[in-house]
DNA sequence: AAGTGGTCTAGACCACTGA
DNA sequence: CAGTGGTCTAGACCACTTG
């Protein structure tokens, strides 16, 4: 180790170069370090960067401490990293981008808006084709189907038509949906093990466009989610959401 | 500590009720089993979870490895850490979704097709309105505004409308723009430190529908995105794509 | 003021994987 | 098979935040 830390403070090496960073020194000093050599293009996509020991003396820290910020730039996409191929900067950059998707009560309630919820249909039916496909079910068993409407000062929010498998998850039958939404219900009582999201767009469909209060053929976001127990199916949801909807997200 | 963990193996404690799991003892075995507790309701929303230093008397490991483990389930949003006040189950779940967006010749071709690319225009403009709101500018500079086709074996797949501040980028009116996708350019060349991402649903215009040759008000998705570098804007884009995209996502 | 999580260290050993 | 990242430890001290 060339260079010892002793003594040596924050201020006495922030020549500004860094207006929003941590204590250098810090993993997340040394995180923000590195990024900003990647921002500046001292390091350019594919450039090998210095093992984690080097760079431990070069910040004078310990190596644990550059792992952990190497952990996050790898997380983030930034680098890759590999047991004897060392770290390289991310040939093909990608934007990473985190979604919450919360349940609609609350989403809809921190908009500052009156939540409301009101159940449409609750019966046993077979699945149809398209959400047997998304369970991976080879068959098309008995389902309870629930659709039901969320709606924020009264307008009409997002229009679910769900399906709850009744065998894996045999309480939902006794769940008064009348005044409970399914959604609700299951986050609440059964976490999944497995999720699959799917986002897209579709045109109203006549009777979407009658429980939306729009008119056929405007365009609605769709949020499609299939959920497991281990390899049991609990429950596959279309959510089709007012016109206008948008689903945000912020990066760093 | 109570128990020490020499020479005990994954093997000896693996009684069977982790099927997917790790060896017991590492952070991801201790991740899992804490997740198995939520999952199997021997946790609920609202519980208090041990202290670290108890649960590594629990697991015999270091307090440092059941950090790191919950650290994990914290950023899952599985439960929530606080000073002082210790551990707890999250008391509003919700789903997070990570989505990767990778560089429009990439999806393509990863998707078996052959991606091609058509500029249909690049000029100098004002800004409109909604852009510079994107960028949350109080004025309405002149921008690139550029308009580019993405092909997949040679059908529309993304429409891009994109606006450049050369104030930021001067490098870009040098880009043969005809040739390399402004996308590619910006993303290999110009990383930010910034990105906000909106998703949503619109109908076609005139415009869109000509260029993704599909009908008037057929329901597109659309991926809009702007980049900062500090606090100078980079780019806004809106990508409009092809009827039937989808965009997906797995947890776990 | 005290309790709990967050960070850091110095060192050891392990597990990949590329030359 | 050797080089590099990944994990783990035991202990110390720090930084929040709540009672």
């Amino acid at each position: 180790m060339l260079v010892s830390n002793s003594g040596q403070t924050a201020t006495e090496r922030d020549n500004g170069a860094n207006l929003t960073t941590a204590k250098l020194n810090s993993w997340q000093g040394i995180r923000d370090e590195i990024q900003r050599r990647i921002l500046d293009r001292s390091l350019v996509p594919g450039d090998k960067l210095p093992r984690d020991e080097e760079l431990a003396a070069e910040f004078g820290c310990a190596r644990t401490t550059v792992q952990r910020a190497m952990r996050e730039l790898a997380d983030r996409g930034a680098v890759v990293r590999r047991r004897k191929g060392g770290t390289r900067v991310n040939e093909d950059p990608f934007t990473r981008a985190s979604l919450d998707i919360p349940i609609t009560r609350i989403e809809v309630e921190q908009a500052g808006a009156v939540y409301g919820y009101r159940l449409e249909s609750a019966e046993k039916k077979a699945l149809p084709k398209r959400v047997a496909e998304q369970f991976g079910l080879p068959s098309r068993p008995k389902m309870l189907n629930v659709r039901a409407l969320h709606t924020a000062d009264g307008t009409p929010y997002i229009f679910e038509d769900r399906w709850v498998s009744f065998d894996t998850v045999p309480e939902i039958l006794n769940v008064k949906l009348a005044v409970e939404s399914a959604n609700e219900w299951l986050i609440r009582n059964k976490p999944y093990s497995r999720c699959d999201i799917g986002v897209y767009a579709v045109n109203a469909s006549a009777t979407e466009a009658r429980m939306m209060r729009t008119s056929p053929d405007q365009a609605l976001f769709v949020i499609e989610r299939t959920t497991w127990i281990g390899e049991d199916p609990i429950t596959s949801v279309r959510a089709v959401t007012r016109p206008g909807y948008r689903m945000i997200s912020r990066i760093r």
